[in-house]
DNA sequence: CTATGTGAATTTATTCACAGCA
DNA sequence: TGCTGTGAATAAATTCACATAG
């Protein structure tokens, strides 16, 4: 069984177990049961059964799964062995404070450049991350750059992201309040704060006391 | 029809028609069809109408939908005529600029205080917020406050949120890159940028090119 | 003729139930 | 016995197909 058909859902919590795993590891743990992950992780010990299946047997019947073995495994598949390059568009509050972060804990993905309009941000460097002038972006060959990071005011996002794409970018993790249309073969996630507050405040009005959410 | 059995899905998606539809009243329109305002949300349109027939009638055959009756709608289900105030606990890079973007663009949410370990901070103001030690949280009564955003280092993540517990809150916006372990009466939804950045990452590797993420 | 509203069909995801290996 | 791996069942969400109102 190979990753030919492996479902969103399960695509998208693989990032999660990856994680997790690093901490459980770090702590020096090398076995794990599906039950004990799942509390961990707060996913259903079945799904994550599920979800490791679609990748063949990663675990030993008995026995559980060994830590180390699923982070190689895990690795792998996340692209996580090389360095992925991103590049941050817009130097604001939310820009600075990703870029201080930069994504540093056990995570091979770094922001090597960022973007902005305002010329007296540009040339620039916040934690040792150069910023350019936004002007510059269509110009620059950015095809060894594997996505951007959104942090641009609404209106200002779709263009943005033209001319990312235009600089060779293929996707997008969109901060912006606004859906971007964009070229089919580009990848847009969209981090929608404001749109999570209210669904929060949605959910606790009417009173959904069992989910968690994702 | 009320809303005695919405699914979770359309729940979590009124918040992007509420801030879309708002959008488009400031431009001056004042109807819209389901496929035209799918196309700017970017949700198929049979699903935007099943979302709304939850809630009966909104719209008229032949006609759409009538901007504002749908906001006015949108606005009571999403308890945006009241003023639904959160805290902040943890005034770093991420927290600092939350509060200085405070959510204030049309929308009636608001950090009215925010929590952090460092005296140094603690009775500062940003962005006119003021900040409080983190040792008052869970002696403070914070019945009034409907949610906590929780831009806390991993490792402080669960006692900060216990004892916002203790202090009344119910919700949690969690920014932190764990999950946390609460009271089932307890709501909290995660924003976790490194997972979403890796999410990415994988499908843009694993080629799926036509899926657009939320 | 347009565009909603909705049962029915389909697809996707989760959960059950249990066979089988260590 | 303990815990995985997985078909089968169920649940949830989306999409189809079309009747119907304006």
């Amino acid at each position: 069984m190979q990753n030919h058909k492996v479902p969103q859902a399960t695509a998208e919590r693989l990032p999660l177990y990856y994680r997790s795993l690093q901490h459980l590891a770090s702590l020096g743990k090398t076995r794990i049961s599906s039950s004990e992950f799942g509390e961990i992780v707060q996913v259903d010990s079945t799904t994550i059964r599920k979800d490791f299946s679609y990748f063949g047997a990663l675990g030993r019947k008995g026995y559980g799964y060994n830590i180390q073995h699923l982070l190689d495994f895990l690795r792998k598949i996340l692209y996580q062995e090389e360095l992925s390059k991103v590049i941050l568009i817009g130097v604001g509050h939310l820009g600075t404070a990703l870029l201080n972060h930069n994504f540093q804990k056990n995570n091979n993905t770094r922001i090597v450049k960022a973007y902005d309009t305002d010329p007296l941000k540009s040339g620039k460097v916040i934690a040792g991350t150069e910023i350019h002038a936004m002007d510059d972006l269509e110009h620059d060959d950015n095809r060894d750059i594997i996505a951007a990071i959104l942090t641009v005011p609404a209106d200002q996002a779709q263009s943005a992201a033209e001319k990312a794409i235009a600089s060779g970018v293929k996707g997008f993790l969109n901060f912006a309040p606004v859906r971007l249309s964009l070229p089919p073969d580009v990848y847009v996630r969209h981090v929608d704060m404001t749109v999570e507050l209210q669904a929060l405040i949605y959910f606790l009005n009417h009173g959904m006391e069992e989910k968690q959410s994702q």
